[in-house]
Formats: structure tokens, sequence, C-alpha cells
DNA sequence: GTTATGCTACGTACCGATCGGTTACATCGT
DNA sequence: ACGATGTAACCGATCGGTACGTAGCATAAC
């Protein structure tokens, strides 16, 4: 039969990851291609090649890990944020450009859905829900960043720019969802840079209210 | 068994309103406020002060249930967009204006919770759940307008600025889940107005783009 | 006028499946 | 020996959905 019990039949024991990083990874697969809720803990263990129990021995709950999956994805979207700003050199305005140009990219990628974090905040409406936190704790630092990249641009009115661009990358999260090629979301860079040269542009402010 | 509270509810029978419009009502707000996968069926017929078969008589299945709130809530959106372009004379910058004031004050509103139709596509991204479906349509059939809507305005790129709208409607509706109050949806109408101008003005097109 | 019938509206009680989460213990590689 | 992992069973709660019984009311037959 199995003769070759020291053969690396089972080699699988010293590359193979960890459970706990098994469940991670599968879990952030599952929860962004589905939803947080749609997904059970036991389809994860499953396609994890784990087991409940090695799930709960690693995270407290199911709400735990899925603020884990968001932290996940807040970290690798600053790290994509700030690989745009260096490539700009420091200039905001080629900064923002670069990085939403990269997310029509990503948009056009089969299986793209939006801001895990923004989609996580819809499905949890619960202020005190472990992945809701995460989700608006990222928001408000983004917005916090957008609003220094317009007043280093020189913006006349940097929080109504900083709002604007914001507005724009959360439409294309969602609409990049809801249209299924071609929508408006691969207009997102453009449109964005409108709104810049508008912004800097010393003549009409806001001026004319209404 | 149990002695409930059924005694004020069953006499009513002229003035009370049948068990179906009780369940499609109390659906409603549930599933606006908490989501549609966060709410059982229980949940809407106890509340409903009615029972499962009723529920199941009336609409096929949940999901179907899910489909009719957003039907409705597809029918109420165009009432107010229908609204305010009555209330602009037909002018289309008039119009958005209008109405993107309007929806800020709707975002000012405790309890507002963005688009239900947004919020639905997201709860479901199976191509062919029926809230996905009735989703779809509505938000392709409003693209098409506002890019009608930027023609009507003499936009030289239309379908850039209808797609510009586009993205901050759609951002308006997720930053009013994100932020709890004074968030960057509340500078949707300013940045639209914006915008549009810098769409019309016969200027510096998209033309410097590297 | 009474009774029989049928239709509409609704409720009681239950279904199997799955949910998130837990327990006690066996097995594995090092 | 020891820590990490798997096995298998189990928990109460809830999931979406259904078989079946019943109350109320109108009509119609007698």
């Amino acid at each position: 039969m199995y003769a070759l019990k020291s053969q690396p039949s089972r080699r699988r024991a010293s590359t193979r990851p960890r459970a706990r990083d098994r469940i991670r990874e599968t879990a952030t697969q599952l929860f962004y291609r589905q939803g947080i809720r749609a997904v059970g803990v036991d389809e994860i263990v499953r396609r994890a090649h784990a087991t409940k129990p090695s799930l709960y021995r690693s995270f407290p709950s199911k709400d735990e890990l899925a603020a884990a999956y968001l932290r996940d994805w807040d970290n690798a979207f600053w790290l994509r944020f700030e690989a745009a700003a260096a490539a700009a050199g420091g200039d905001p305005r080629a900064h923002i450009g670069l990085f939403l140009r990269g997310l029509e990219q990503r948009i056009r990628t089969p299986g793209y859905r939006g801001c895990a974090l923004t989609n996580a905040a819809i499905e949890y409406p619960q202020p005190r829900h472990p992945a809701r936190r995460v989700a608006v704790a990222h928001k408000r630092k983004l917005r916090r960043r957008l609003m220094q990249m317009a007043k280093a641009m020189g913006a006349r009115q940097p929080q109504l720019l900083g709002d604007g661009l914001a507005l724009l990358l959360e439409g294309a999260f969602a609409s990049s969802q809801l249209f299924s090629a071609g929508g408006p979301a691969l207009a997102v860079a453009k449109v964005a840079e409108q709104l810049i040269e508008s912004a800097l542009r010393p003549g009409t402010a806001s001026r004319h209210r209404r």
C-alpha cells in the first residue's frame, strides 16, 4: 500500500501553510466574492481543508475573522495607495491620477467587486460590529488623506475637493459592481482629473450657489 | 397557549390593512434598516402581526419579497426624480441640482442608509438573483437618464459628464452610510455643480491627459 | 328562515437544513 | 514531550418553507 510513509507524499506538512493562514486566506476569497453574511464557517473550513476547532482556536468568532479580513484589505489598500504616491514623486495630483488609473485596471479584472470595507459596512449597519468598526476607521483615514492631498494641490477649498474625490472613489467602488463591463467606474480617473482642474482654476469658485 | 396581545389585532378587519400589505410594509422597514440577509422571515411576520403562510401566499419566496421591496424603492426614486425635473421646469442643470439638494436633506435624516438598490446589489452578487436584477435594471436606466441630461445641458462629452454624475450619486449613497454625520455626501450637490460647470465650459477639455 | 356550499383570509404546528460555536479526545510532526 | 491540528459528535437557535386546519362571510338551495 503506502510503503512510502517517509516519502514526501505528505510533504505538505513542511511547506503547507498553517491552518490559521489557510483559513484566513480562504475566508478572504469567499468573503470578498460572496459577501460575509453569505458565507458560513463550515464552508470556510471545508474549502480551507481545515476544521472548525482550528478556526475558533485562531479567531474568537466569525465576526472577528471578518474584521481580520478587513484589516488585511486595509493594509493592502494603503500599500497600493502609497506605492502610487511614491511613483508620483510626491506630486499629489499625479498621485491620485496614478492611483485611479490603477483602480480602473483592477475594476477591469474579472471578479472585481469593489471595496471590501465599503461592502462590509453595508452588510453590517450596526455601529458596534467589529467589521464595521474597521471599515469606518479606514474611510475616515482615507477622507483625511484626500483632504490633505487637495490642500497640497493648492485647492481653494481643499475640504470640498477632498470630499469630491472621496465621492468619486466610493462611486467607482459601487458602480464597478452594478455594471458588468464598461460602466461609469471606468471614467473615474478622467472625471477626477476634470474636477481637480476645475478646483484649482482660480476662476469661478463655488461662487454661484443657486 | 400563549395569552398574547392578539386582542386588539383581530377585530380591526375593516380598517386594518391586509396581511400582505402589512408584511410588505414591515419588510420594507426591516430590509432597509438592517439589510435583507440580516432579516429573517420570522421576524418580518412577527412584527407585521402576521404569519409565515400569509407571507408565502402573497410572495413566492423571501427573495421575491425582497425584489418587490426594491421595485417599490425604484418607483419612489423616480417619483422624486421626476418631481425635481418638474420643479426645475425642464432645465436639466437645475434638475440635478434640485434633486441632489433634496438628497442631501434625506441623507441628513436619522436612519438614512443610502440607496436600497445599491445595498441589495452588494448583498447579492449572484447575477440571477431577483433582488439584484431589479437593482441592475434601475442603475442602467439611471445612467442612461443622466447621460441624456448631460447631453441636454450641452456638455461636450455627455457620456463623461453623465458617468461623473452617476459616480457622485453612488458615492453619496455609500458615503452616507460610512460617515455618521457631516460626511462627504453632504457636498455632493456642490461638487456636482462644479463638475457640470467645468464640463460645460468651452475651455480646457480633458485635454492635458499626459 | 335555515342550511349547505364555496371562497377568501388567516393561523397552528411542524419540516429538514443550516447557522455560529463548543466539547473531549485522537493523531501528527518535531 | 509538546504544540498544532484533525475527528466526531453535539448544542440551541434560527433559517426558509409548507401541510393542514379553521374562522368569517357571501351566495344559493331548500
